[in-house]
DNA sequence: GTCTATAAGGAGATAGAC
DNA sequence: GTCTATCTCCTTATAGAC
């Protein structure tokens, strides 16, 4: 307890990130401002200069973080021994997942066009490794015999699309639980990829 | 011939909608200025509100025509007379469609979030008569014992996504045609449906 | 670390000449 | 119908006091 009431930089920084994914989420990056963000934490806009160089840095720094808790928990997750069981992981892990952090999914997946060449180019390559782990299981079960694909690399972006169409209608209070969105989307899954 | 040739004021009003749409999907809404629409279209900032009242309205236009374009395009689609075949003409449909109008589709689905409630509520009524088409096909397939859906409503939009995600990757110039692309998504929309 | 003040520029929209 | 000029306000980012 040394540290005095009036410094905070230990919890500014969060702070400042925390509001800017939420207000870049409603309002979009281009239309929400530095001093609406220093606003949502209490601060000046020029006290946000302390934290990051820009507002550039901050977009890129909210989707960096984010994809690399991504890749941290899906590299934590349970698998299983067959490519059916990894693919019911992956289906399930990336509903509950990216349903918990809607606010940044929302921002890594529109706000690309929003970001500098150096930028686009880093995200870009986490989100292709991401895929690459949901290619690597519809492969391995092709080869097994489990699936039946035309084409490995459309069925991976076709069951991303798939998936992440749920961000944009489940809500926590509504008619169906969390379990029961993954396992209907489970089931469309296993469908689509012709088990 | 008796109009000069100083007198654009039939095709301006085109014309500028079509540099808002480029450059709204492109940019997002909030990123492009009315100086940037007027200077794709070789006038000043002043002589676009002859045509329209403010940006917004620019916009709120904009998604109006094409969902006003969609839903008057797939009345004129021919169905057939299964709820399979009608399937099949939804996805290859909705595919054909919304690939040859990127630019609108992207807007459709991401500047919601900067329209004013009145807008918001017409733009989300259209759509959800949109919706409505692809979920009285797949509860009459149902009802005929066609498909195996265990929640209409969550299947409609899961289907909805599963179509969507072609917009984001599909280039004209690619391994794959248009009519590849139509074929495999609706192989994948078949199994998913269960049939 | 945060503040106030400010620089430098761009935004949306309007007025009035032509 | 388009232009130039302008109003008013807001933007990102910085400087320097505390």
């Amino acid at each position: 307890m040394a540290r005095t009431q009036g410094s905070h930089s230990e919890t500014t920084g969060p702070r400042i990130r925390a509001a800017a994914e939420t207000l870049f989420a409603r309002h979009g990056y281009a239309a929400v401002s530095m001093r609406q963000i220093a606003g949502a934490v209490g601060l000046q806009a020029g006290a946000l200069y302390n934290y990051t160089p820009d507002k550039q840095s901050l977009l890129v720094d909210l989707m960096q973080r984010h994809m690399e808790a991504l890749m941290g928990a899906w590299a934590q997750e349970v698998q299983g021994d067959t490519a059916l069981a990894a693919l019911e992981a992956f289906a399930r892990f990336h509903i509950r997942f990216n349903l918990a952090r809607r606010d940044a999914v929302f921002i890594a997946y529109n706000e690309l066009r929003n970001l500098e060449p150096e930028g686009f180019a880093q995200i870009e390559a986490l989100r292709n490794a991401y895929e690459g782990e949901l290619a690597g299981i519809l492969t391995a079960g092709r080869e097994a015999g489990l699936f039946q694909l035309e084409e490995p690399r459309v069925t991976t972006r076709a069951v991303i699309a798939l998936l992440n169409g749920v961000l944009t209608w489940y809500r926590d209070d509504g008619r169906l639980s969390l379990e029961e969105v993954e396992s209907l989307h489970w089931q469309m899954v296993r469908r689509l990829v012709g088990v």
